[in-house]
DNA sequence: GATAAGATCATCT
DNA sequence: GATGATCTTATCA
């Protein structure tokens, strides 16, 4: 599989979050390699984003948004869970994408997109908290450069035929005034067939 | 099924 | 000292 390089994410955010639909997240700890396909995203944009933890100017925390596409942001979010972004877009242009949701991969190398908790087929890991977890994602990756990492990295994926791009408001922000209207939240629609897919 | 509350801490005011 | 880019569990219906 192709890793995706430095200039798939210096490019829009809004572009780069449609475009890691389909595509897969790989963890490596050792010997073990956890593979999931990534099914929702969110972007974060720009200084001016109400939404975003950059709207405040760069910080000790939220320095790494400002720098290198393809680099890992990651906080703790609730006290409790972390949350994986990737930084999007030149440096000095504060901008990220939230990973949400993921399928992984069953051993039988084909997924059901939604709805299975089936290890045979793969199952889903919806909420950016569970995707850290389930990918035992913490602080320590936090600043890792997704291009060149050995630890965490993205390749590249497609969306079946009959997988659509839906958008939607993005969660849990009512704060961002009227920034918290944009439709920046993307995920693969739940096919109205129950049909099992090819990856 | 839906809604509400509690957990728990780094970061910023 | 207040606040979350959240998730789980409890308590309803």
């Amino acid at each position: 599989m192709a890793r995706l390089r430095r200039s798939f994410f210096n490019r829009p955010t809004v572009t780069v979050a449609r475009q890691l639909l389909g595509c897969y997240l790989v963890r490596r700890m050792g010997n073990r390699v956890i593979r999931v396909r990534i099914i929702e995203t969110e972007a974060y944009v720009g200084p001016k984003d109400k939404a975003s933890h950059a709207s405040r100017g760069s910080t000790p925390r939220t320095q790494v948004m400002f720098g290198k596409a393809g680099c890992l942001y990651i906080y703790l979010v609730y006290g409790m869970y972390y949350c994986l972004n990737v930084v999007t877009e030149r440096e000095g242009y504060p901008a990220a994408v939230l990973i949400r949701s993921s399928v992984k991969l069953g051993p039988s190398s084909f997924f059901v997109p939604y709805g299975t908790k089936n290890e045979q087929n793969g199952f889903e890991i919806s909420g950016p908290g569970r995707v850290c977890r389930a990918l035992k994602i913490d602080k320590r990756l936090h600043g890792e450069d997704s291009v060149v990492s050995r630890q965490l990295w993205f390749e590249k994926g497609k969306l079946s035929q009959n997988e659509k791009i839906m958008t939607g408001k993005r969660i849990g922000i009512p704060y961002a005034g009227r920034w918290q209207h944009k439709r920046w939240r993307f995920y693969i629609k739940k096919p109205s067939d129950r049909t099992i897919h090819w990856v």
